[in-house]
DNA sequence: CTTGACCTTAAAGTTCACTTTAAGGTTATG
DNA sequence: CATAACCTTAAAGTGAACTTTAAGGTCAAG
């Protein structure tokens, strides 16, 4: 099988070296093998998991949600577990939508109230904010 | 009127008095007079304009973008700035909705996929998540 | 007049997810 | 065999928005 050095197994996963680096330090991926000089060498399905952390980070995971998904694979831990953590982000998500909805009507009905003209004295966007509710 | 030290500002309006220091660094607040003893003493309004940088917080400007709504307000400049700023924080919102909003939908199909019951090995969750696109 | 609750400053620490820097060792190319 | 392009480590820096710490000065109550 193919194996890479740690700039190949960057330029192959989008993810800088140093990045790479940190992940090893935080856990998130395994210490590789190393050449007589010292340099790591990763298997190929090293990729593959830097894609699954790239993408858990797009699902909005941190780290350390990331980092136990990651450890539950490697143990073949419980499926309930890695449900768990996924219900938990969804219901995450659910309530950042829920508040920025609710921002978003506010914030644009009070754009249309402002016409844009004049000096800021009285301007509907700035009493919005100082609003007390 | 009535004028409160830092104590008693911070009791008033909810934000520390560290914040509030913090915020008169930033130029979010201005350097209020000074007792004898060098004790801050600020006027009523102060209370307003601390739950105005709250209120835009929780609308989710940075603090950066609040600093120029406040000096537009001091300087009473150009409505249409204003107009900009919040133009520019709606788009953002709008963008970040939309993107959650993607993410809740293959989240939730995802989980509802899932049973939750068995070994990681194979479970929807993660295959989702390590899926290319 | 002492104790405790306030106030002052500057500077360092926090969290997250890295990136940058410094100071080197190794390998491929001409 | 020189030089550029890799690789190594540890440590410090980034940005946002504060919080915490350190080392004091002041004020009200008992």
């Amino acid at each position: 099988m193919k194996t890479f050095n740690i700039g190949e197994l960057s330029a192959q996963s989008g993810v800088a070296s140093h990045a790479i680096r940190f992940y090893e330090r935080e856990s998130l991926m395994p210490e590789p093998a190393r050449t007589q000089s010292n340099y790591r060498r990763y298997p190929e399905d090293a990729i593959a998991r830097l894609q699954f952390i790239i993408h858990a980070k797009q699902w909005g995971f941190t780290l350390d949600e990331i980092r136990e998904l990651l450890m539950l694979q490697d143990a073949n831990g419980e499926r309930a577990e890695a449900k768990r953590i996924a219900s938990e982000q969804l219901e995450k998500i659910r309530h950042q939508i829920q508040s920025l909805s609710r921002i978003e009507a506010v914030l644009s009905k009070t754009l249309e109230e402002c016409s844009g003209e004049g000096p800021m004295d009285g301007c509907p966007i700035v009493e919005a904010i100082a609003q007390e509710r």
